[in-house]
DNA sequence: GATGAATGAGGATTCATTCAT
DNA sequence: CATGAATGAATCCTCATTCAT
């Protein structure tokens, strides 16, 4: 049963976890300080930590956060991201269309994207409290991409690492140039030099 | 003239930039304070402050001498990195080999490079004290990049981008991965995807 | 009348007012936070405040408490602790009975014991919310004390002051050991000492 | 070599030391604020801080002050504490001059006798950070006193109990009378019956 | 009878910086 | 060249308490 009461909480939980996401997106967790973040909510510091009882964890519900709704969006694409699992290899245009769905979806969402091209770097670090977590979807992400491309191409892992470095490496020039070029268009460029369609490869110039 | 007592001065300023970017490496130029670095380089608070006046110009100072040495190295290359500057436009090999000669000179330097990864995410917001000197750089190297490549692509900024992304991606997960992985191996494989020699076209795969 | 309802009551209030003791006899009533009770006692800070208004009151409903028990425990121990009311002066054994009875409830008592000796020290300041109830506490003690050995003694008030001090020193010394040593035996020792039997006094060695 | 500036800082710590004896000795370590102390001492917190690190170091430092003088008072006082220590047994009265000349001495400190009697209670918890320095403290002073008194007496450690007992909860007393009685007259009384001198046994009373 | 939300005051500690020496 | 002293502002967080529900 959910009540009035715990709509009212939830939405200012997500209100917080929504400033804190644009927040560590700009400055950084070691930037991000609970007094702005509580101000921006319209609370004091107190009334912040009352929903989220330290720094450290209202990250981790950040993250968690991020989990949950791109665990929705992936749900909401059935079949697409998912490596060929036991059926039939998934054919390269499937394969692009996961991809390019991916970075669609990021190309509408430019604060999930700061917050982790932020944290790739911050978290790098073994102290950082979201260490881990990057740790362990950085390498879930390069070992799905790996499946995915391991039918088509000689040396998969790199093949996934080329795709991962471009995807992260054309959102932060994207993000830089203030949003002002096509992510998508500019992926769609790069992603058909990485992983050519066999038709594709004679006439590629 | 440079006296003895200059060069014991020019000694400890470089320790100290040395350790500062090691620092500002783990933790980001937020995360990064005075009272460590002094203790790392057998220093007071104030003894530091003495060489460098504030922590922002410390800052500059470390991205300065990075200017530096990178003109330096630059200069040690001669010809290679620089564009076709009124010449011959260089050939495709050429190019090659400037940037596997970018690639192999950051492998050995992670810390460096880390340096830059942070920054890079850091610097994205306008307040950052780095913001402007990451713009700048990062438009140069964009313009170079793309100066390179126009004798060979159709769309020469956008291969550029390509191979920005490549770099920096690859170069962020050499460092998540501990540097376990061949970063120049890596980038030869990438490359010769975003890049390939005429020759090569038809063989890929 | 006394409903089911405030049978609940009380004993919520006695469950609370059993782990404030507890708490405060660990850490000092400045040591004492509202909310590791309630944590204790399975509620809400305001949950707890709902009992008792204010954490002032609630360390006076504990002392109140207190008070209660030890009248009872008085009262089921007739005529033994009361000093010569009127009547014959109390022989020394009786006296002993006395003290020795209020040794031997402390010894299966040490909670409260440590709630005694942490509130003695602490509430010797006067801004101290208990200041004046452990004034008014240790004066009458030491009243009590000294009309009880006024019979047989030449300085009544500086003996009941010995008792006293063997009294509290040893409970202290009991807790600091982890209650390994028998409290009562080695009060029966020292009581022994100070006020010696008459038929004792020569053969005391 | 010791500056001008060592004995500026010496005295500037002396200083810190003695009002945080004075306000740990009425409010407790947890009562005490380094907010309020700094305010005492002239400084700011941060000014505080400089001197002394933590909180906790702070109250270390206190105590070790505390053994410091206490050395230095022993030293001054030769002979006279230390048990028999090869020689021949200290007599008894020589016993007795010792342990008045430590009540003498307390008497003439009465902010020490404060810390001394909140941390034995405080430090009873395991938690409290003066929790080793006073078992270690309190089990020497009974070490000392039962070999002071085994000579004489049947029961050497229950009889050293008592003393302690007896110095400690006098001095509780004298705190809390505002030390308007004359603590060395009532331990004079009060050792002589726990400590008696065999020409004095049967005269007693 | 009990809760969750919220607060203002204060907790200790860290921060970058200044200044006299 | 370097230090120790000191500071004011900020850090995250805990405190007891109030109030609407």
């Amino acid at each position: 049963m959910v009540t009035l009461r715990d709509d009212v909480r939830a939405e200012r939980r997500a209100a917080i976890l929504e400033q804190a996401t644009a927040i560590v997106g700009e400055r950084g967790y070691n930037g991000f300080g609970i007094q702005e973040l509580a101000q921006r909510c319209g609370l004091t510091k107190a009334g912040l930590l009352h929903h989220f009882p330290s720094k450290e964890q209202l990250l981790i519900a950040v993250l968690r956060e991020r989990d949950r709704q791109d665990e929705i969006a992936v749900a909401a694409f059935p079949g697409v991201v998912e490596p060929g699992d036991g059926g039939d290899p998934a054919a390269l245009t499937t394969i692009r269309t996961s991809l390019r769905a991916i970075v669609s979806r990021n190309a509408t969402r430019p604060q999930f994207v700061r917050l982790y091209a932020m944290l790739r770097a911050e978290a790098l670090h073994p102290d950082h409290p979201a260490h881990a977590w990057f740790s362990n979807r950085e390498a879930a992400t390069l070992e799905m991409f790996t499946q995915m491309v391991a039918p088509h191409v000689d040396r998969p892992r790199s093949v996934a690492r080329q795709v991962k470095a471009l995807m992260s490496g054309l959102e932060l020039q994207w993000l830089r140039d203030g949003q002002r070029f096509d992510l998508v268009a500019e992926w769609d460029l790069g992603i058909a030099a990485l992983l050519p369609l066999p038709s594709a490869r004679n006439t590629q110039r």
